[in-house]
DNA sequence: TCGATCCATAGGAGCAGCTTATTGATGGGC
DNA sequence: GCCCATCAATAAGCTGCTCCTATGGATCGA
């Protein structure tokens, strides 16, 4: 006689201690009176007390089952929201996201970010940002379920997918001679020093952000190496040099630095949100999905489990 | 297809997390690994959702899964913690008692409290104080478990059983003739004003309280009637008359009245623990027997329930 | 004293959950 | 590259628990 405690206990001795009435208890529950009998009772030797003192005329809660009664409501309350909360995370409409992203990508991110969170308000994301190895990394190690990369290579492991194109801008000192004007050829800017990020940061994004350069039939040599490109377009400003940048981390420029648009063929850098291939779960896949029109995606009305 | 989630669904589900092994896990439930597979997938067709992402090679937890876990756990312990409660409120061992006493056994309450409390350290006792007449009241319409009255009469719907007895004083002026001995005949007081609590409000206690001067011939007149017997003291020690009182509400006395023992035959004030007739709740009768010695009343090792 | 009410008990039936046996898929070893 | 080991899913039958109906027994009002 050690049977366990179920649910169905549960359910039965609230029902009881609302009616205070085996037949009407029983007859709400949608049983028989005997079962509901047997089944108080059955929990009874469980808990080791009487839980109900009953007479043939009355029903009366024992103190036991007076301190019993609120946390068996709030067990059975806890576990329909509990599975409520399974329920929404398995449907990618709660839980957590951890997306790693490149610190040049930051406006971005933001506002793919804020239309997500629209789409999904119970989903907590948690960012980390980092060079595009770093970014790349946590994608692989899992500690990142998002990275977002700009200009990547394709690997046969991870899934990109186009955030945002832009396109690239020169940066020059204010005192450099082609800051008067709005534009500028990139063969203008062959003698002057070149800032940028080591090309080892991340190959294709360097060569994609050398085209224009190369275009114009320069040898691109990289005079300052910076990582960052708040570093960079500081270091412009100081009258180091010059750079080519994507536009967003233009916007805006220290003073002493002037954006410059470029002639010639357009060459626009891509970021992409990188996903680990075969990762189908819900939220990794809206989150990919935001970028993209659609309805909301919540339906309206959750469906409340009974317990 | 609507069946209702069980503890045993908790239970296997748990089991699952912690071994990621069918096989593994349905051994340690003492179950075959069918049944497992089974009460895993019934769960997930109630919650909705994946919860175990299987291949006959590996089993996984879905984001799902990992979020339910948790609370899962939590959800057990909770429970297993709750009935244990519910049996130690069941034993007597924990609950709340409300104790309504009158004001002039104040002293003797906190001592036979303290000695409860140790007992039984996780009973929250609630205190009432107030006349005798309010005791009897509370103890009536339920609104306290256990009275504590002084020389109350014997009452077919209450079970009086004897907390305390201790023997009358006389308190007197220290201007008063008699106030430089230790010792004064009742007879002694005949000629003061008596300043004593109403007859009505307790007309046993009150009999018991004047038997002294009764005994020596003296007709009883109350000069003054106060409720309290602080009031009552205070009065005596501003010359307004005398008094003749249970012991311990003459200690400490306000300066200007003296205590004097009174000769002749005793007469004792008995105080009592007063409880509804039939009311045979553990509590309640650990409580009134909390007077009496007896080793520690709760078991060294309290039996933990398996969920 | 009789009847009504209501909880407990008794005995039987149906089904949920368990069992063993087997299938099917995956991955490592020779 | 084939075979075997591993492991979860499926199949089919059995067991035991929960529920049922019928009845007993206690209490209260008329």
């Amino acid at each position: 006689m050690d049977r366990r405690i179920e649910l169905r206990h549960l359910r039965y001795f609230l029902a009881l201690t609302e009616e205070l009435h085996f037949g009407r208890a029983a007859h709400r529950l949608h049983i028989a009176q005997p079962a509901l009998s047997q089944q108080i009772r059955q929990l009874e030797t469980i808990v080791g007390v009487e839980l109900f003192r009953r007479t043939s005329r009355s029903v009366r809660l024992t103190q036991a089952g007076a301190a019993f009664q609120p946390r068996a409501r709030s067990l059975l309350d806890t576990l329909a929201a509990d599975l409520d909360e399974a329920g929404r995370v398995g449907r990618g409409e709660a839980g957590r996201l951890d997306v790693a992203f490149i610190t040049s990508a930051t406006t971005i991110v933001g506002e793919h970010l804020r239309e997500f969170s629209r789409r999904r308000p119970e989903v907590q994301v948690k960012l980390h940002d980092g060079f595009t190895t770093d970014v790349l990394t946590a994608l692989e190690r899992g500690t990142a379920d998002v990275g977002i990369v700009r200009d990547a290579e394709q690997r046969d492991d991870i899934d990109l997918s186009l955030l945002a194109s832009e396109r690239f801008v020169a940066v020059v000192p204010t005192d450099h001679p082609a800051a008067e004007g709005d534009r500028v050829e990139a063969r203008a800017l062959a003698a002057d020093p070149l800032i940028l990020f080591p090309r080892s940061a991340g190959p294709k994004a360097f060569d994609t952000n050398t085209q224009p350069l190369r275009n114009a039939g320069i040898d691109v040599q990289v005079t300052q190496e910076c990582s960052h490109w708040h570093t960079i377009v500081t270091f412009v400003a100081a009258g180091l040099g010059v750079t080519i940048a994507p536009y967003s981390v233009t916007a805006p420029l220290p003073p002493g630095a002037r954006r410059l648009e470029l002639d010639g063929p357009p060459t626009v850098s891509q970021i992409f949100m990188a996903t680990r291939r075969g990762d189908d779960r819900p939220l990794v896949q809206a989150f990919t999905a935001a970028s993209t029109a659609g309805g909301p995606a919540r339906p309206l009305a959750p469906s409340r489990r009974p317990v």
